[in-house]
DNA sequence: GAAGATTGATGAATCAATCTTT
DNA sequence: AAAGATTGATTCATCAATCTTC
């Protein structure tokens, strides 16, 4: 679907940079260019609206995440290693992640009963509140995308799987 | 389109997270959802990409977007604010990326004619050089989307330009 | 007072190096 | 040696506070 313009339109800095890109290549910028643009751009605004909807409940969209998978854990608690393959981040990032959500008492570091390597995270009550009131919340907020229709939201996760298929065959 | 099953498939952790959602609210988890954490991850993805495709020359993606900015510019120059407008950050983050760019080289900061307190960004000879070597490697790796198609890419942008709108209108 | 840029703080991501335990 | 987690360093994002200049 192709906006209108209007007569009050601003500079728009996107379409001045791809002017110039024509002055110096000759030719279009290419769809993945444009499309990765859009990609980032789309995290940013997302990021900036989820963090500010979860901000009530003492949670960053990150800690969200990781706490909600640990709320939708069957034992309500899992080795920091594993929660990092879910999020798919590095160990360090887990560390921090629970760092906070620790200190913000949505969780506790548990010993491993077998393992003495293993640090478990354990979800608190407080912690499975605030996990069940943030979702309501996002949901209610429909998690900060704003005039996207529920067509072109699915459009775009489909269109996307095939990415996360390839980097995780990597 | 779903992809098929394997014998050998391994746990699919978005799979499990969406089995246990259902189990907690009775219902499939929103496409706002499943969209939002898609292009998260997908961003997650294609900045570790870039990130590896532009390291020889001396760069990451943000420095390369602020570097393509000053590059592609009437003058390859711009005061710092005006460059933070393009790229949609904060003073702070302008600071810490020009401060990168010209540790590198790539860029040197000068003195704004008439007002004293605006600084400029101007691109140096190296720079360019850089910005039109790491803008020929991306295109020919198709900036890391790997196995999209240009219609996938093209879908995805259009599909994503109305939150762009929304968040420019605020 | 407002505009432009900077410094200092925090959060989140990475990597390299380290430490304990297996 | 390998696995699990942590600390320290760097980058990029935000906000709050500051400083100079308009």
């Amino acid at each position: 679907m192709v906006r209108a313009m209007t007569s009050t339109e601003r500079f728009d800095p996107i379409a001045e940079a791809r002017r110039r890109w024509i002055e110096h290549w000759g030719d279009e910028p290419t769809p993945a260019m444009v499309a990765v643009t859009s990609i980032m751009r789309a995290q940013q605004i997302l990021m900036g609206r989820l963090n500010a909807l979860l901000k009530p409940f003492d949670l960053t969209f990150p800690r969200y995440e990781a706490l909600m998978i640990l709320y939708l854990s069957r034992r309500g608690s899992m080795p920091l290693g594993k929660l990092g393959a879910r999020l798919q981040v590095h160990p360090t990032s887990v560390t921090s992640l629970i760092d906070g959500l620790e200190r913000s008492g949505h969780l506790r570091r548990t010993a491993h009963a077998e393992d003495r390597r293993t640090t478990l995270a354990e979800i608190t009550e407080q912690g499975r509140a605030v996990a069940a009131g943030a979702t309501d919340a996002l949901n209610r907020a429909r998690f900060g995308v704003g005039p996207l229709a529920d067509d072109d939201l699915d459009a775009i996760a489909a269109a996307i799987d095939p990415l996360r298929e390839d980097a995780d065959a990597a």
